[in-house]
RNA sequence: GGGCGUAUAGCUCAGCGGGAGAGCGCUACCUUGACACGGUAGAGGUCCCAAGUUCGAUCCUUGGUACGCCCACCA
C-alpha cells in the first residue's frame, strides 16, 4: 500500500540500500558492456552543484544502459589532487599547531597525508550516493593505489624511453606560493591595474644620435632631437637588473645609428647590447624592448635566437636573489618591494621619462591566486605535440566524437598549438618521479630503484669507475649513496590522463593470473564520457593522448579512451552567474535533496541541460519537479485504489476498450521519443517528453475518462482498462526511474511483488504494434470535445458547480455513434446534466459551440449574458476568417502551386476545408443566436 | 588579436523551410472521492536588426548590433 505521500528522507537510502545489497551496480549478463568512467572527483572534495550535474548524467545513461540489459560498469574513484591535497593538510598542520612540513620531513609529511586522507578524505563518494548515483563501489580506486602507481611508472618509464619525456632547462610558470612549476594550463591570465613605466638606458661613451620627433602626412620625419639614451617601457621594471640587451627591429630607421652599440644598464652599472629582432613592434612604445631571458617568455625566445646572456634574479619564493650581478640594496627584497626601489632610483638618476597608468594581462597561479613569476629551472617535460598528433588524427577521422560536436574545435585549437607539458612539481604529495641521478649527475629512469641501480651500475663498469668505490655505494657504505632519487612528483594530471585504463587494471591486469584480467579487453574503450567543457584540455586531451599511445587493439591499432565524449554546461544561479564559493552564490545540492529530494534534483538537472546551455538552478524550479513526482505519486495512488495493479500476462497490443488501446498508443509514442532523445544525450527532451505524458496525457486525460469506467460496475471492460493502466503506470516507471529512481523503485515495490528490482527492470520495447491511430482519433475526438465545452462554460461565465444539458446537432458524421459511447464520459468531464442527439433543424437557443465539425448547444435555460455567448462565436469566427485568408493567399499565388512540394499544397487545402466548416457552423449558430 | 556560443511570452528555455510552444509566474473560477505540491479556463510574442536565397524565412546565407565564454607574449 502507497501511503499518503512519499518520503524521501525516509525512503531514499533504504532503497540505495536495497540495490547495492542486489548487486545492481556491478555489471551483470550477457549484454554488450558499457562502460564509463567517472571524472575522479578531488579527494579533498565534497559535493557541489557541478558534481551533481555531472554524476546525475552519468547516472542517467547508467540506468537507461542497465534496464535495456546492457553489462553496466560505471567505474568510481577519486584523485590525488597533489597541490590542493597538500594545501589542505599544510593548512591543518597550522592550524593544529604542528611543526610544518619542512620541519615534519617528506616522508612524515606524506604519511600524514595518507592519514587525512582515510580520516576526511573522499566525503564527496558518500555524497554521491546521496544522489542515487549507481557506481560499483567495489571497484573504487585511487590515483596514488599501488596500481595506478605502477601505470603510472610503466608510462613515465615507456616514454621516457622512447624520448617523449626529457629534462630540460626551460622558462616554466612559477608559482612563488607553492615553490613549485605548475603548467600553462594551470596559469590564468588576468587584466590588472599595472603601470608603464618608459626609462631611459643611457649609451656607452656618451654617444648621441638624431631621433625623429615629428612627422608629416607620409610619415616622413620633419623634426628631430638629439639623444644620448634609448628609451625602454615595462611594466616590470624589476626585472630590468637581468636585462642582457635592447632589441629593436631591424627595419626601424629610428635606431638604426645605434643598432650594435653599447647601453648602460642602470642600477645594475652593466652595458649591455642593442640588437635587432624580428620580435619589437615598431609602432608600440619606443620600438625598444629589454629583454630580460630569464624572466619573460618573449624575451627568452629573444635571447636564445641572439645567444643574450639570461640573469636569474629571483629564488623560489620571488625574492631578489643574493647574487653579485644584482646590486646588494635590491637583494632579497621582495619583487614588488624591488619594484618600488628600482623605480625611485631610476627616477633619482633622472632616467625616468614618465609613468603611464596601464591595463596588463597578469599571469595567477589557479590555485594559490598568487602573480606567476616565469623561471629558468630544470623540469620535466611531455613532448605533448608528438603525443597530440595521433590524438587530434582521431577526432578527425570520428573515432572520438564530441557531442555538441562543436567543441572538437576548441579541442582542436588547442591541440594543434600545444606546446610541451610541465610535468614535474616541486610538491612531496603525489607520484614521486622515477628518476635517480648518478655520481656524475646522469639520470637513470626505470620503473624500481633496483632497475636503476642495475643501469647505473652498468654504465659506471664501461666508463671505467672504480668498481670498489661503486660497489660500496650501492651497499650504501660509502660516504655517499650510488643514486639519489629525484625530489619532484608529477603533475596531478600526468595520473589522471590514465584514467580509462589504469582503472580497468593496466599494467598488472595484462597478466591472466590477474583479477582484473581481461576487463581491459572488455571495458575499454569504454562506451562515453562525460564531463564539462572546463576540463577538455585538461583531462580529456591528456586521456586521449595516453590512451592512444599506450592501448592497442587485438591488431595493434591504437585505441581511442571512448568513441564518446558528452560535453554538459555548467551550473549557474537564476541570474546566469558561475556558482562559485567566493561568489557565495553556489547551492549546496545537499541541501536541496534534503529539501525537495533527489529525485526532484535529477530531475531539474536534467530538464534544464540542454546541449550547449547552461544549467540555471534556481529553488523554485526543484521545487515544480518535487510536486511532479508528487504527482507521478498520486497518479500510482488512484491507480492502486482502483484495482490496476500489474498482471503479468497483459499483452498491451490485445487491449479491448478504445480508451485503452489509445494509452498504449501514447505510451508507445512517448517511450520512443524518450528513448532516441536518450540515445542522443538529450536528456532534456527525454525528460520533457515523460513529463509531459505522465502528467498531461496519463493523469489529466487517461485517468479521468477512466474514471467512469473503474468506478462503474464490474466487467471485462474495466478489467482490461484496469490492466492497461497498470501497464501504462509500469511504462511510466521505467521511463521514469533514470531520471527518478527513488519514488518510481518506491511506487513499483510497494503495491504489488515483484520479481526484480525496477533498477533491473526491462526497458520498454514498444514498437508499430502498440499504434493504434484509429483509437488516438476518437479520443481526441473526445477530447477537444470535452475542452471546448470547458472552454465555452468558462468564457461565458457559466457557474463552475452547476450541471447543464448539452444538445448535439445530428449532422450524420462519427459524433452520432461516438456520443452514444462517451456520452458518459463528456458529461462527467464536461460537468453535463445530460448529452442527447437532437435533429439540426429544430434549431435551439443556447450556448452554441463548435467541435470537430459538429455543432452543440449548451441548453442554459436564458440564465446567461446572449452577449458573452455572441462575442466569443464572433471571436471564434473571426480567427477562422483570418486563417482563410492565410491559406487562400497561398492557394492563389500560381508559384506556391506550381512549386510546393504536392502534400503541402494539399495540406493547405485540408486546412483550409477544415476552417471553413467551423466558419459555416459559427455563423449560423451565431445567425440562430440573432434570430 | 583569434575561436566558440547565445538573442523566441514577464522569467527560464524548447522548437522549426509551410499552422508561434512548454515550464514557472500572472489573472479568473473550482475544497469535483488520487493529487491545493491539485483542477479548469485565460491573458501575454514586430521569434534582435538589415539585406539576400526561396513559391514561402522565426528557421538557411551574408552583414550588423547586444551579451556571454575560451584561448593568446604586444614589452
Amino acid at each position: 500500500m502507497l501511503d499518503k505521500s512519499f518520503n524521501p528522507a525516509e525512503a531514499e537510502p533504504r532503497l540505495y540500500d536495497a540495490w547495492e545489497a542486489s548487486g545492481a551496480f556491478k555489471p551483470s549478463g550477457q549484454g554488450d558492456p558499457f562502460t564509463i568512467v567517472i571524472p575522479p572527483p578531488n579527494v579533498t572534495g565534497s559535493l557541489h552543484m557541478g558534481h551533481a550535474l555531472n554524476n546525475t548524467l552519468q547516472d542517467v545513461l547508467c540506468r537507461f544502459q542497465r534496464m535495456r540489459g546492457r553489462a553496466v560498469l560505471w567505474q568510481p574513484g577519486m584523485d590525488h589532487a597533489g597541490i590542493a591535497t597538500q594545501m589542505v593538510v599544510e593548512r591543518k598542520l597550522a592550524a593544529e599547531g604542528n611543526q610544518d612540513r619542512r620541519a615534519m620531513g617528506r616522508e612524515a609529511f606524506v604519511e600524514r597525508v595518507w592519514e587525512w586522507k582515510e580520516e576526511s578524505g573522499g566525503t564527496i563518494l558518500k555524497q554521491l550516493r546521496r544522489l542515487g548515483a549507481t557506481c560499483d563501489w567495489s571497484r573504487e580506486r585511487f590515483t596514488m593505489d599501488e596500481g595506478l602507481s605502477a601505470a603510472v611508472r610503466r608510462v613515465f618509464v615507456t616514454l621516457y624511453e622512447e624520448g617523449l619525456i626529457y629534462r630540460d632547462k626551460r622558462l616554466v610558470n612559477w608559482d612563488p606560493k607553492f615553490e613549485t612549476a605548475i603548467s600553462d594550463l594551470e596559469v590564468e591570465n588576468k587584466e590588472t591595474n599595472g603601470h608603464f613605466w618608459h626609462f631611459k638606458y643611457p649609451l656607452e661613451n656618451g654617444e648621441t644620435y638624431e631621433f625623429p620627433i615629428a612627422h608629416d602626412e607620409e610619415g616622413n620625419p620633419t623634426e628631430w632631437e638629439t639623444r644620448d639614451y634609448i628609451s625602454i617601457a615595462t611594466t616590470r621594471p624589476e626585472t630590468m637588473l637581468g636585462d642582457g640587451a635592447v632589441a629593436v627591429h631591424p627595419d626601424d630607421a629610428r635606431y638604426a645609428p645605434i643598432v650594435g652599440k653599447r647601453c648602460l644598464l642602470p642600477l645594475a652599472d652593466r652595458y649591455i647590447p642593442i640588437i635587432t629582432d624580428e620580435y619589437p613592434d615598431p609602432d608600440f612604445g619606443s620600438g625598444a624592448v629589454k629583454i630580460t631571458g630569464a624572466h619573460d617568455f618573449n624575451d627568452y625566445q629573444v635571447a636564445k635566437r641572439n645567444d643574450i646572456e639570461m640573469f636569474i634574479l629571483m629564488d623560489e619564493q620571488a625574492r631578489m636573489l643574493n647574487v653579485d650581478y644584482i646590486p646588494e640594496k635590491y637583494r632579497r627584497m621582495d619583487r614588488y618591494e624591488a619594484r618600488e626601489a628600482i623605480v625611485m632610483d631610476i627616477d633619482e638618476r633622472g632616467l625616468l621619462i614618465k609613468t603611464e597608468d596601464k591595463k596588463v594581462m597578469q599571469p595567477f597561479g589557479d590555485r594559490s591566486g598568487v602573480v606567476i613569476e616565469p623561471m629558468l629551472t630544470d623540469q620535466w617535460f611531455v613532448d605533448a605535440e608528438e603525443l597530440a598528433k595521433r590524438a587530434i588524427k582521431a577526432v578527425e577521422d570520428g573515432d572520438t566524437r564530441f557531442v555538441p560536436e562543436n567543441w572538437s574545435k576548441t579541442y582542436f585549437q588547442w591541440m594543434r598549438n600545444i606546446e610541451p607539458w610541465c610535468v614535474s612539481r616541486q610538491l612531496w604529495w603525489g607520484h614521486r618521479i622515477p628518476a635517480w641521478y648518478g655520481p656524475d649527475g646522469h639520470c637513470f629512469v626505470a620503473e624500481t630503484e633496483e632497475d636503476a641501480k642495475k643501469q647505473a651500475v652498468a654504465r659506471y663498469v664501461t666508463e671505467g669507475y672504480d668498481m670498489e668505490e661503486i660497489d660500496a655505494m650501492v651497499r650504501g657504505e660509502a660516504d655517499a649513496p650510488l643514486l639519489v632519487r629525484d625530489e619532484d612528483v608529477l603533475d596531478t594530471w600526468f595520473s589522471s590522463g590514465l584514467w580509462p585504463f589504469s582503472t580497468l587494471g593496466w599494467p598488472d591486469a595484462l597478466e591472466a593470473d590477474h583479477p582484473d584480467y581481461g576487463l581491459l579487453k572488455t571495458n575499454y574503450p569504454t562506451s562515453v564520457l562525460v564531463t564539462a567543457h572546463d576540463i577538455i584540455f585538461f583531462w580529456v586531451a591528456r586521456m586521449m593522448m595516453m590512451g592512444l599511445h599506450f592501448m592497442k587493439d587485438g591488431h595493434g591499432a591504437a585505441q581511442v579512451p571512448f568513441p564518446e565524449v558528452y560535453i554538459h554546461g555548467l551550473v549557474v544561479d537564476e541570474k546566469g552567474q558561475k556558482m562559485s564559493k567566493s561568489k557565495g552564490n553556489g547551492i549546496d545540492p545537499l541541501d536541496l535533496i534534503d529539501k525537495y529530494g533527489a529525485d526532484a534534483l535529477r530531475f531539474t538537472l536534467c530538464a534544464q541541460a540542454g546541449q550547449g546551455r547552461n544549467v540555471r538552478l534556481s529553488d523554485q524550479r526543484v521545487e515544480g519537479y518535487r510536486n511532479f513526482s508528487t504527482k507521478l505519486w498520486n497518479a500510482a495512488r488512484f491507480a492502486e485504489m482502483n484495482g490496476c495493479s500489474a498482471e503479468a500476462g497483459f499483452d498491451p497490443t490485445a487491449a479491448r476498450s478504445t480508451l485503452a488501446r489509445w494509452i498504449v498508443h501514447e505510451t508507445r509514442a512517448c517511450a520512443e521519443e524518450a528513448t532516441e532523445a536518450l540515445e542522443q544525450y538529450r536528456f532534456n527532451d527525454a525528460a520533457a517528453a515523460v513529463y509531459r505524458f505522465t502528467w498531461n496525457v496519463f493523469c489529466d486525460w487517461h485517468l479521468e475518462l477512466s474514471k467512469p469506467v473503474l468506478q462503474g460496475a464490474d466487467g471485462p471492460e474495466k478489467e482490461d482498462l484496469r490492466a492497461a493502466t497498470a501497464w501504462a503506470l509500469d511504462q511510466i516507471l521505467k521511463l521514469l526511474h533514470p531520471f527518478m529512481p527513488f519514488v518510481t523503485e518506491e511506487i513499483w515495490g510497494a503495491s504489488v511483488d515483484r520479481a526484480t528490482h525496477l533498477i533491473v527492470a526491462e526497458w520498454p520495447l514498444l514498437d508499430e504494434k502498440h499504434d493504434a491511430p484509429e483509437a488516438a482519433a476518437e479520443i481526441n475526438w473526445l477530447i477537444d470535445l470535452v475542452s471546448e465545452i470547458r472552454s465555452v462554460r468558462q468564457t461565458v461565465d457559466l457557474p463552475a458547480g452547476e450541471k447543464f444539458p448539452l444538445l448535439h446537432l445530428s449532422g450524420g458524421g462519427p459524433a452520432d455513434a461516438r456520443l452514444k459511447t462517451y456520452g458518459a464520459f463528456v458529461e462527467r468531464l464536461a460537468r453535463l446534466e445530460s448529452v442527447t442527439s437532437i435533429s439540426p433543424d429544430v434549431a435551439p437557443k443556447g450556448v452554441a459551440l463548435v467541435s470537430g465539425g459538429d455543432t452543440y448547444v449548451l441548453d442554459v435555460a436564458g440564465s446567461v449574458d446572449l452577449d458573452a455567448v455572441k462575442a466569443r462565436l464572433a471571436k471564434e469566427a473571426d480567427k477562422a476568417r483570418k486563417e482563410i485568408d492565410v491559406v487562400d493567399k497561398k492557394l492563389s499565388n500560381e508559384k506556391f502551386v506550381a512549386r510546393a512540394p504536392a502534400e503541402v499544397v494539399e495540406e493547405q487545402k485540408e486546412r483550409r476545408a477544415g476552417y471553413a466548416e467551423k466558419l459555416d457552423k459559427l455563423t449560423a449558430a451565431l445567425s440562430r443566436l440573432e434570430a
